[in-house]
DNA sequence: CCTTTTTGGTCAACAATGTTTACCTTATTC
DNA sequence: GAATAAGGTAAACATTGTTGACCAAAAAGG
């Protein structure tokens, strides 16, 4: 029984998916490492993401990254510490915090965005853009079969 | 520029891989856990997949795995706790030890592996076994485009 | 309105997974 | 054989998460 499986052996499509992941963001962050900006992490990349959207409260990255609102505040504190986030009143709320990236968080973001922009386009012209759409609409194919 | 960059904005490759890799696996996971091994991690995998290949030493986990001794060993002292994997000393190297899958270590890992079989299974049958072998030609094309 | 409940956020203690430094014992090499 | 390399362990600490207790502002109900 346990041949049967052993035999026709290829990582699993877990794994491979989990390490090209890895490296492309991985890819994206040393070039904003070579760029200028050596201390950006790959653990800020789920953050900038969201804030990236102008200008987040810090529950709502919680719950959007599905963690608790002290781990978001963790993290956040520690980036604006490095002085790519910044945090200002929320005029609406005064409980409340605006996050948003300072003028340094921005340049840094556009130069990942870039290398991952560049990134595709290297691929494209070495898989055809037709196979990286088609990557694309199988990747949400499995999403919604493992979702639903 | 910003707009510029901003306007065709979907996830990212890197993004899009890491979350269908994490699915993947959690989904197998998540079949371990219903039939009966309720405390494998997720993080238990990478060491699992190594030591599968009939007993290895922790110092050649550790560099498979880029990480460094120590943490592989307490990764693996975690796991024999649990009663998943066991140390025997090596016959032909007295400091060394070798680790293997117990009895049921093994029928966990069959578990995952048969998820994740059929999990493909599935994939097939919805988008073609064609389209999953160029999925996975695909990726390695992206990976060799990262590492050469 | 004024009380009650909900919501945004903080602090402190702790879990999981990694790293570094230092060390011991056995193997290998000159 | 003595010196060096290799496998492993121990201890202190960094990162990134969790939970529980709490506070102040906002929203909801009478």
């Amino acid at each position: 029984m346990q041949n049967e499986i052993k035999h026709h052996q290829q990582a699993s499509l877990g794994h491979l998916f989990s390490r090209v992941g890895r490296m492309l963001t991985g890819h994206a962050i040393a070039k904003v490492h070579e760029a200028g900006f050596p201390e950006v992490r790959e653990s800020w990349l789920p953050i900038l993401q969201h804030v990236e959207e102008a200008g987040i409260r810090s529950i709502d990255l919680a719950s959007k990254l599905a963690i608790s609102k002290q781990a978001a505040n963790q993290m956040v504190k520690e980036i604006e510490k490095r002085g790519y986030l910044q945090r200002s009143p929320d005029p609406d709320d005064k409980r409340a915090q605006r996050i948003s990236l300072t003028e340094q968080g921005w340049r840094a973001w556009v130069v990942g965005l870039k290398a991952m922009a560049e990134m595709e386009r290297r691929l494209e012209t070495r898989l055809g853009s037709a196979n990286i759409n088609s990557l694309r609409s199988q990747a949400a194919v499995i999403e919604s079969l493992l979702v639903g």
